[in-house]
DNA sequence: AGCACGCCGACT
DNA sequence: GTCGGCGTGCTC
């Protein structure tokens, strides 16, 4: 059994010692409190203790240290009865918060997030046969043999309601017999176990790629030591097979494995696969689980105890105590960077936390992000391609629509040829997807006697029409307004002109041009929650729908298995705007979409309209050749003064009016000497705003540091500089770069 | 993060 | 004259 590496016996604190104890507060370090009669503390116990004039939940971090008088250094007051943090999730927390320029403390609160641990639940009485046996001259009337034939095969116990349950017998009944020393009454509070998975049983049959690429997991996972693995599987290549082999292996080896997935993504549907592969269900973490269940699994991978875990990814600060394997399933997806709060990139959390654990970390895409191909290049990680599909389905044919040369009719977006496609596919009885990334009807409303345009008065962003919702709306900040009859300035009622085409519009287009087409249109605002989804996919894989239009929900997860046709309406519509990540996010998402089509017996095409053939992204999009595609966006990202490698930070400042925003931001620059002395580079403020957010004025700076460059330091010196006044906020996001 | 202390407007 | 606004500042 090749566990993670022994830790070496740890010191343990006792009475008049001093601890540190790392507590739920953004200081820079932990706080000195001293032990206690009668109390005895090893690293990593959760302690209560005194902050301020109230009482929190730390953890011991380490010995005190003698620089606070003794008379001001205030005592544990509790020793709490769970599990001690391992030292392994100690060192992630501080590498984590250290990476991501947050207080250790705050980071620490995400590995105490359990409910009730402060105040165990009371538990449940359970009875038991009396050790002793029968006490001699026991009455025992029917009732109570009943009770006794049921205990004497239950040697771990059972609560009143389980004996009444089975044996009928009532609880006076236990009661009484507990009185005569028949039976023992404890108070317990055990959690159902999780059930043991069979992973070491063969799994289904893999292809030739699968069982190679299978095959290297196994081995890496054998090996016990921490390495970094990306999968690059086309969709319908069986990745999820292939790393379910290494999860499998981990728990050969006695160790516990974490599947991250993102949070669309943990389905019944998932969960189900997994238990079709391991003859029983995972624990599974996400915001739905309930309290109890969140302590259960808590206690539960505390103790070593749970197998699997399939989570969001906040799993990611379970405590775990063998952890062997992390695997992050769609690495590139963009709901593993955490926003509020805390700010983490799951992606490279898993790698730290791996790292720490002496961990696999198994990172899983058919569209990797950028510093996950760049990191692959640069050798810290290793890479297995899977190239192809997987059982009969082909890889679709792939073709663009130039629609400069297909330009669709007047107030329509489908091309000529698209429109062909989809009425051929129909007539055979296939099914055919509208892919575009836009909710509503029309992006854009303008009066075209006067010129205005409908824009948020909060946002600087055009509103949406939503003829579902009969109100424009702002895709920036959610505002909504009554749909306009007139011109607000001119007062014409007959020059307004609806721009542009959403879901909604595409659908309307295609129930006019494709007339008997049963239609089911998929986005956020038509679908409004997990149950009416499931019913709605369930339509779909039976056959009662024709064509699917929809917007990004499409792309994610779900699995369309009689889809032969893909159409993209409009591809280029992510590329514009200053995103760094533009092209990156347009070839990933659009290659998922692409990849949905033909996974029935039949082979698929997509159709991608785009009025730029030659862009590098539809020329990788065209040619499933995504390397040269890699490659020129990583220079490009180096030339913009943002490689996908080193560290990043976004410094953000925020106000309600331009000027004191511009003026901190300005009074920053300036500062940059002090940023430039650790090796850090400023970029910034770029020359205009970003867009007004929320009636907000935002301004970004980017500081790019080498590796090993003190940034949180640095940062927080820097920023002490300059004086900011109360109505500027500025806040430091992570644009995480994994560095291992 | 809490929760203090600390100085300026509308109220019994 | 107080209650209360939320602007700084500290927590072993």
């Amino acid at each position: 059994m090749s566990g993670a590496a022994r830790e070496p016996r740890e010191a343990v604190f006792g009475p008049g010692e001093r601890v540190a104890v790392l507590v739920p507060a953004p200081l820079d370090g932990p706080l000195d409190y001293r032990v206690p009669e009668g109390m005895v503390l090893a690293p990593g116990a959760i302690v209560e203790v005194g902050l301020g004039r109230r009482g929190v939940i730390g953890a011991v971090w380490g010995p005190g240290t003698a620089a606070m008088a003794d008379d001001r250094v205030k005592p544990v007051r509790r020793v709490l009865e769970v599990p001690p943090l391992g030292a392994p999730l100690r060192r992630f927390v501080a590498r984590a918060a250290e990476y991501t320029l947050t207080p250790p403390g705050q980071m620490l609160q995400l590995a105490l997030r359990v409910p009730d641990l402060a105040n165990p639940p009371q538990g449940r009485i359970v009875y038991r046969l009396a050790p002793a046996g029968l006490p001699p001259g026991l009455r025992v009337t029917e009732a109570r043999q009943r009770a006794l034939d049921t205990l004497a095969g239950a040697p771990e116990g059972l609560t009143a309601a389980a004996i009444a349950e089975t044996a009928g017998a009532s609880p006076a009944v236990l009661r009484a017999m507990v009185a005569a020393g028949a039976l023992s009454a404890a108070r317990e509070h055990r959690e159902t176990p999780y059930p043991a998975l069979f992973g070491q049983a063969a799994g289904q049959h893999l292809s030739g790629p699968q069982e190679a690429a299978a095959s290297t997991l196994r081995a890496a996972v054998a090996s016990g030591g921490f390495a970094t693995l990306l999968i690059r599987g086309v969709t319908g290549s069986g990745k999820t097979e292939v790393y379910l082999e290494a999860v499998a292996e981990a728990i050969a080896q006695g160790r516990q494995a974490l599947v991250l997935v993102p949070e669309v993504a943990l389905t019944p549907a998932f969960l189900a696969r997994v238990e079709a592969r391991f003859g029983a269900r995972p624990a599974a973490w996400h915001h739905g689980v309930g309290q109890a269940e969140r302590r259960r699994l808590w206690m539960a991978t505390a103790a070593g105890e749970v197998p699997l875990v399939v989570g969001a990814r906040s799993a990611l600060f379970l405590p775990f105590r063998r952890l062997g394997l992390i695997v992050v399933d769609e690495e590139h997806d963009g709901s593993y960077k955490q926003e509020d709060g805390v700010l983490y990139h799951a992606r490279d959390m898993a790698v730290l936390r791996a790292a720490e654990e002496g961990a696999l970390a198994v990172l899983a895409s058919a569209t990797p992000s950028l510093e996950s191909w760049a990191n692959a290049e640069a050798g810290k990680y290793r890479r297995i391609d899977l190239p192809e599909r997987f059982g009969p389905a082909a890889m679709p044919e792939i073709r663009l629509v130039d629609l400069r040369g297909d330009a669709p009719p007047r107030d329509a977006w489908l091309s000529e040829r698209l429109a062909l496609a989809i009425d051929r596919r129909i007539a055979a009885g296939e099914q055919a997807l509208l892919f575009l990334n836009r909710r509503g009807y029309a992006p854009l409303t303008l009066c075209r006697n006067c010129g205005h345009r409908f824009a948020c008065p909060d946002c600087d962003v055009a509103m949406v029409t939503h003829r579902l919702r009969g109100r424009l709306v702002c895709h920036q900040c959610g505002r909504t307004a009554p749909l306009p009859r007139a011109c607000p300035a001119c007062g014409r009622d007959d020059r307004l002109s609806e721009c542009g085409p959403g879901v909604e519009r595409i659908a309307e287009e295609a129930a006019r041009r494709f007339p008997g087409a049963r239609l089911s249109v998929l986005s956020s605002d038509h679908v409004t929650g997990p149950q009416e989804m499931r019913a709605r996919l369930e339509e779909i894989a039976e056959g009662r729908v024709d064509l699917i239009v929809g917007t990004q929900i499409v792309a994610k997860g779900h699995n369309f298995p009689r889809l032969t046709l893909v159409g993209v309406v409009d591809a280029d519509l992510g590329l514009h705007g200053g995103d760094l990540r533009a092209a990156e996010r347009t070839f990933q998402l659009i290659s998922q979409v692409a990849g949905r089509a033909g996974r029935a017996e039949k082979p698929g095409t997509a159709l991608i309209q785009t009025a730029n053939p030659d862009h590098p992204v539809m020329r990788a999009i065209l040619s499933g050749e995504a390397e040269a595609f890699w490659a020129a966006e990583a220079e490009a990202r180096l030339a913009a003064g943002a490689p996908p490698y080193g560290r990043m930070a976004g410094v953000i400042l925020s106000g309600p009016q331009e000027g004191p925003v511009w003026e901190v931001a300005r009074a920053l620059g300036r500062g940059r000497g002090m940023l430039e002395r650790a090796g850090i580079e400023l970029y910034g403020p770029a020359p205009a705003p970003l867009a007004r957010l929320r009636g907000r004025f935002r301004v970004r700076l980017l500081a790019k540091a080498p590796k090993g460059a003190p940034l949180q330091a640095a940062l927080k010196a820097w920023r002490a500089q300059v004086k900011v006044p109360g109505a500027v906020r500025l806040t430091i996001d992570i644009d995480p770069q994994s560095f291992l």
